[in-house]
DNA sequence: TGAGATTATAGATAAGTATCTATACAGACA
DNA sequence: TGTCTGTATAGATACTTATCTATAATCTCA
């Protein structure tokens, strides 16, 4: 018995059977990605680009986001953990400042 | 004095003041971060990207993802939400396409 | 050493979301 | 028309996460 196979199936081929982006490159990708796609810590990013020296310590963030000093600690960790803010300690302060290389390496992302 | 910053938005906030990134602003573009910040989002556009025409129906999209058709659904509606990506209905079928114009702003908010 | 200041961590909670099943909608064709 | 196929939507659920309060850890200085 032939079955017969409908123009509809026909038009609708399938692709490339390669799988184009393996799935542990895009879970690295989308955890960097995830840390930026957060409206608090564009702002976070934001206001250590525009400060004096392009760095700032938690103490300067809490006020004008209006957010509780472990807040923005926790969104500075998930920065950090991707690897677009560096903190240094320097006395009781820890300043972050950004990781230029880092957001070069998510920039090609796009570009790639 | 213009700094050099890897957002480029960044370049227009003002120096001092409460709010350098509004929060308008910040949660626009974190949505459309969002949108491409997710796994499967990024395995759909890299397979979208690959296809033949640069265009994909979901029906190409279910099998070589693992997944059932109204989540791969629900992601490209979450991608063509932002402008990401385009559908168009041809007969049965709705063919995804990438929205270069827009995949190119937002690769601007990172190369600055 | 102890007190005060800054940051990090732990735990709880509420909101968001990725996924499923079930079902509705839309187009093609006999 | 009615049936089949492809896609979208609705509702439920489990997992993630942004935020808080409380507390610990770290550093400075008297």
């Amino acid at each position: 018995m032939v079955k017969r196979i409908p123009l509809q199936l026909l038009d609708c081929l399938p692709q490339t059977g390669a799988e184009p982006l393996a799935r542990d490159s895009a879970e690295a990708m989308a955890k960097s990605l995830k840390a930026v796609a957060d409206p608090t810590r564009l702002q976070i990013l934001a206001m250590i680009a525009a400060s004096e020296n392009q760095e700032s310590c938690v103490c300067n963030l809490t006020e004008p986001l209006n957010l509780t000093q472990p807040t923005i600690s926790h969104h500075l960790k998930k920065l950090a953990e991707v690897g677009l803010i560096d903190g240094e300690r320097r006395g009781t302060w820890v300043w972050y400042s950004l990781n230029k290389e880092r957001w070069g390496q998510i920039a090609n992302l796009f570009n790639g």
